[in-house]
DNA sequence: CGGCGACTATACACATGATGAATACTTCGA
DNA sequence: TCGAAGTATTCATCATGTGTATAGTCGCCG
C-alpha cells in the first residue's frame, strides 16, 4: 500500500471535497479562504495538482456540468482519497527546517563577504513592520476560529524574524567592538 | 537589463564563489557549512543550478582539472555575476508568507472537518519540543558568528512554531467550551 | 596483491511546484 | 450590439527537488 507523501497543497483540496463535491476553480477560492495569509493558489496549480490526485485515484470526477455557463468538471473524493486524507492529518510534521529562508541566505552571505550588514537588516526591519500591522488589522477583521488560527500563524513568525533582525544585528555590532 | 529574480540557492552559490573558483562538489558542502539547521543542498541541485547560472552569464567556466581524482570542472564568478550578487544583497525580501506551512494546512483542515485538532497539535509539539533539543545543543557547539545566527533564525522560528500550537490548542478549547 | 568499500565528482531522469498566457463561453450594462 | 468583466479550464514553460547511475581514486584488510 504505497500512499503518496508529498502533495502539499493536494492534501488540503482532498480536505475540501471532503466536504462535498466541487470543480477547479470553487476549489482555488476555498482554499485561499481558508488559508488567509498564505500565498493564494494559482489555478493552473489547482488543475495540475487535480490531475495528480485522479492519476493517484484520490480523486473521482463526479459529472461535466454545461447548464448556463462553461463546461465545469466536478470532482468528488474517492475512498482511497479519504484514507490519505486521514493518515496525512494524523501524521505530525517534521520540524523546520526555516534557515533555507532568502533572510537567512541573504544575511549570512553578506557577512560572508565582509560586507555590512547592518543596513539591510534595518530595511527588512521596516517591511517586517509593515507587514505586521497589515496582518494585525486582518487579524480583528476576522471572523471563525480558523481563519484567526491561520493569520496566528503568520503573525507569530513575522514576529519572529523581527526578533531574529534584532539578535542578528545585535551580534554583529558585537563582534564589531570585538574587532576594533 | 533584466536581472534574474528567483534563484534562491543560486545567488548562494554565487556568493560563494565570489570568495573564489570552485567546483560542484565543495560549493554543496560549503553551502551545507554557511546554513546549518537549512535543508541540505542535494547534488543534483547543485549542477542544475549551475547549469542556469552558466547559461544566464553569472558563471564562467575557470577550467577542468584532472590530475589525481575524476574529472572536475571549476566555476567562477563572472563580472555580471558579482553585479547581480550586489543587487540582491541590496534587495530586501518581502516578508512571509508563511502560513504554506504544512503545519497550518494540517490544523485549518482538521479543523473544518470537525476533528479534534487537539492530538495532533500534541504530537506536533513534542517533535518541535525534541528538535529545540538538538538545535539548542548545536548553537552552543557553533564557533563564528555566521553560523550562530544562521542557527539563530530555526530556533526562533520553532520557539514561533511551539507558540502557535499552544495558541491554537487554546483557541480550539475556548471554542470546544462555547459549544457546551 | 587483489578486491571491496568509502569517498570524490558529475550527469541524467523524473516528479512536483509555480507562473503566465491562451481559450471560450456568459452576463450585464452603456 | 459591442465590449468589459466574470467564470472555468488548458497549455507551455521553467524552477525546484530527489534519487539513481556512472566512474574514477584511495586505502586497507585478508
Amino acid at each position: 500500500m504505497c500512499i503518496v507523501a508529498d502533495m502539499s497543497s493536494g492534501h488540503v483540496l482532498l480536505g475540501i471535497l471532503a466536504a462535498g463535491p466541487a470543480h477547479g476553480y470553487d476549489l482555488k477560492r476555498e482554499h485561499d479562504a481558508r488559508l488567509p495569509g498564505a500565498k493564494p493558489l494559482a489555478y493552473g496549480q489547482v488543475y495540475a495538482t487535480l490531475a495528480r490526485l485522479q492519476r493517484d485515484g484520490l480523486v473521482e470526477v463526479a459529472t461535466t456540468e454545461n447548464d448556463g455557463g462553461p463546461e465545469r468538471t466536478v470532482y468528488d473524493i474517492s475512498p482511497a482519497g479519504e484514507e490519505s486524507l486521514l493518515e496525512w492529518l494524523a501524521t505530525p510534521e517534521p520540524p523546520g527546517p526555516y534557515a533555507a529562508e532568502e533572510l537567512v541566505r541573504k544575511t549570512v552571505t553578506a557577512l560572508r563577504l565582509h560586507r555590512d550588514a547592518r543596513p539591510f537588516l534595518g530595511a527588512q526591519r521596516a517591511l517586517h513592520l509593515d507587514r505586521m500591522r497589515g496582518l494585525v488589522a486582518e487579524q480583528r477583521a476576522a471572523v471563525d476560529v480558523d481563519a484567526r488560527i491561520a493569520l496566528d500563524h503568520t503573525i507569530f513568525h513575522l514576529d519572529a524574524d523581527l526578533r531574529w533582525l534584532e539578535a542578528a544585528a545585535a551580534r554583529v555590532n558585537e563582534e564589531g567592538t570585538l574587532l576594533r
